[in-house]
DNA sequence: ATAACGATATAGACACCGTCAAGTTTTATA
DNA sequence: TATAAAACTTGACGGTGTCTATATCGTTAT
């Protein structure tokens, strides 16, 4: 056990954790690209290849912060899904104005959770895709249902998969348009989520 | 003038065009995390800083590489409108398939264009904001046509703009979430285009 | 109680990186 | 031909991730 007159004990007690928060206020002060190991270890007060000893390298602590971005996306996600005084309609609009909000809030955060840093060339963690992938299916499930109640525009063939991943597909489009700087202008990022809305509405 | 036997003058004769040629290949063969000045330079045959009296900056490179990849992008998609051949349903779902194999073929040009490398922090050059926004404009004057022909579902309310914000997001997200490697199954890349042209077509 | 051991933390070193400053060589201009 | 400008060079600095070897602490077995 550690108390506060124990700080600057040699073993610092519970640094794995205290790295993942650090690392993520960090993350969502400055952002992913300012952000060293190094100066990590530093504002911890701990010494360069400490953290080598709680995370593979770099890569493995940047997968456990967006583990915990995972979890609360899928969290929040499921919460409007199941809001009993929502209508179909009004959760559909909640899920996409929650999903850009979300991104638009957690901007590096999201911007990891997505990003190549961590998904290109096999750089997830087990432990990463085992929180992103049911946060996944989940869009899927919720896809499901809204075709079933017709609530979607299209032609004939319903296939939930496919119109999933266009729904997300638009949802993550627009979150990274704001994201990475090319939509400046953020005021408007509701009124574009109104639009896709009213774009994917089945208005017969 | 240069020849072929002064290869090794002091002098290289056309380093800005060569930098920009040997780098868009390198960024081609091997990604933009691994594409470094230095191995630029190297391979280029020169110093370390003689990029630096053709580019402020890895960024002014950068920006260089991005502009032609965005007139590309142009000449692309006024191609498909203009193309007299293609009845007006057949252009919208040539625009929507072609933007997304763009960046199918072209990934790691694709990410320079639109990434937070060269958008984020007021990092594009004029130049290359010369070249992106005629681009994106453009896309705005094609879905006004698509509004004005009834090609898109909606309730009511036509908004060139924002529909087009829509739709570039859409295709955009689709291209993003295969370019990063979360959707791995690159196979699938035509039919969830398919799917979002029906999905977002009037089919009253 | 103490010896041994594994977990935790450390400093040193290496190979990269972008880029600044000062100096050299070539070309263009007056 | 003298001078200035443009192109290019080497040297240096501070930053990065991460490997190796070493030191310390906490726990567990004798």
């Amino acid at each position: 056990m550690r108390n506060e007159s124990e700080k600057l004990s040699y073993h610092h007690g519970d640094l794995r954790t205290t790295l993942l928060n650090v690392a993520g206020e960090m993350l969502h002060e400055s952002g992913i690209e300012t952000l060293s190991l190094r100066k990590l270890a530093a504002r911890v007060g701990v010494s360069r290849t400490a953290p080598y000893h709680h995370f593979k390298d770099k890569n493995a602590l940047l997968c456990g912060i967006a583990e915990s971005g995972f979890e609360k996306l899928h969290t929040m996600n499921s919460a409007s899904f199941n809001a009993s005084e929502l209508s179909t309609k009004q959760k559909f609009s909640t899920f996409i104005h929650d999903y850009v909000n979300f991104a638009k809030n957690n901007p590096e955060l999201y911007e990891l959770m997505f990003g190549r840093t961590i998904w290109k060339q096999e750089n997830s963690t087990e432990e990463l895709r085992d929180a992103a992938y049911p946060c996944f299916q989940y869009q899927v499930n919720m896809t499901r249902v809204w075709q079933q109640q017709k609530l979607l525009n299209h032609s004939g063939k319903d296939n939930a998969l496919r119109a999933s991943q266009v729904l997300w597909g638009t949802v993550h489009g627009i979150a990274k348009l704001f994201i990475d700087g090319i939509y400046t202008e953020v005021s408007h990022v509701e009124e574009i989520c109104d639009h896709a809305v009213d774009m994917f509405l089945n208005h017969q």
